[in-house]
DNA sequence: TAGATTGTTAATCGATTAACAATC
DNA sequence: TAGATTGTTAATCGATTAACAATC
């Protein structure tokens, strides 16, 4: 794998995921078959994206017949890793942090969030949906010693970076930030960064911008 | 306003609000200017699509000096509409809608959580950081009544679609999505989709590609 | 003035869309 | 077979980057 492949775009990644699932919905719905039309018209994107985007990986589909609803969630589903588990350990557990150990639908996806880590002496030593709080100390021999392997940023913004450093250090590849700052790490270390004010911002800008149509 | 400017890119807009915060931090450490070179060292962009970027909306700068930080820091909220108050309800109570509420930072930057609604009668009539918990059945109302700006869909998957249609009927022109659905609205309603187990299965795609490097 | 840095045009790059032959 | 729909190449479109004259 890997090597002669040509690099994969980042626009293309992020579509995989909402491929897969509406996907594994029309699976639920008993559906066996799907063209990139029908699937254009209910994702709200063009029939030739998606043929596109599916190609860079395979042809999945069959000419004339469209693409076996099963068969593409599958292809997807290991595209995607989504058939590995992964161990996730939560800086901060705070309101964001303790939400994202309560939202069960990760684990049925993979993802078990191992702990979380704090230094507030209040929420040190409560569990959280199965979920210790520990001090923020002892994260860096947890995430050696477990083999964590991603790191959710849900901590102030001042700690962010310093955060990341501690995860990277130790071994960690992944990080999801929810923190409002720029992280910086090794380009080896994939950061998904997600921006609660940034996309608040954004509605903020259209609803001023369609008022000013006016 | 509006007409005949020509239309700003989206992705222009979504990287306002990163310029826009990373100038809020430069002014509170009392930095008065900067260079577009030095800006893109910090954000990881190159100076001149940051150049490109604020020129979208006016000559910000000045020729051998750069950017006065205070000045573009207020050009940018203009832009983005932080000058105005936003008025916000949440559907859904969950452990993700009540972390929405008790994110201080939204009241900071203009925007005002003013309730929340749900279907689970443990919920209803609870106070969350100041926003009370209604019944589902009231919130087409309470929309109206309040001219509510924008609505959040902190509900379950099944129930976006409808949670969606509801606000619209009612006035919302800006939705932020939570919840794993696509979710169809007119075309002057924005919804904004904030997509957790998406940004995850990335994360996993990216685990798994760099791991598949060997 | 000399040096720095913008605003802006032109060049490049990449992503999306269109078109259609292949084929089920 | 006829109709449908893919896989794939080519055309288009848009976004990013480079370059540099203008000018502080």
């Amino acid at each position: 794998m890997g090597m002669a492949e040509r690099k994969i775009s980042d626009a293309v990644i992020r579509r995989l995921p909402r491929y897969h699932r509406h996907l594994a919905a029309l699976e639920k719905e008993g559906v066996e078959r799907i063209s990139s039309r029908r699937l254009s018209a209910e994702l709200g994107l063009t029939a030739s994206q998606i043929r596109q985007d599916l190609n860079c990986f395979g042809g999945f589909g069959q000419q004339g017949y469209g693409y076996s609803v099963p068969e593409l969630r599958r292809e997807l589903g290991r595209i995607l890793g989504l058939q590995e588990r992964y161990k996730i350990i939560i800086a901060g557990a705070g309101h964001i942090g303790r939400a994202l150990l309560y939202y069960a639908g990760f684990k049925d996806e993979g993802f078990d969030m191992l702990a979380a880590f704090d230094v507030d002496e209040e929420l040190i030593g409560q569990t959280v949906n199965d979920a210790r709080v520990y001090h923020m100390d002892e994260m860096a021999v947890f995430i050696k010693n477990n083999q964590v392997d991603i790191g959710v940023i849900a901590s102030p913004r001042q700690a962010a970076q310093q955060t990341a450093d501690a995860m990277v250090e130790n071994g960690i590849r992944a990080i999801w930030n929810f923190a409002p700052a720029d992280i910086h790490t090794p380009e080896q270390v994939h950061v998904e960064n997600v921006r609660l004010s940034d996309s608040l911002c954004v509605l903020s800008y259209y609803l001023q911008a369609n008022r000013d149509e006016y």
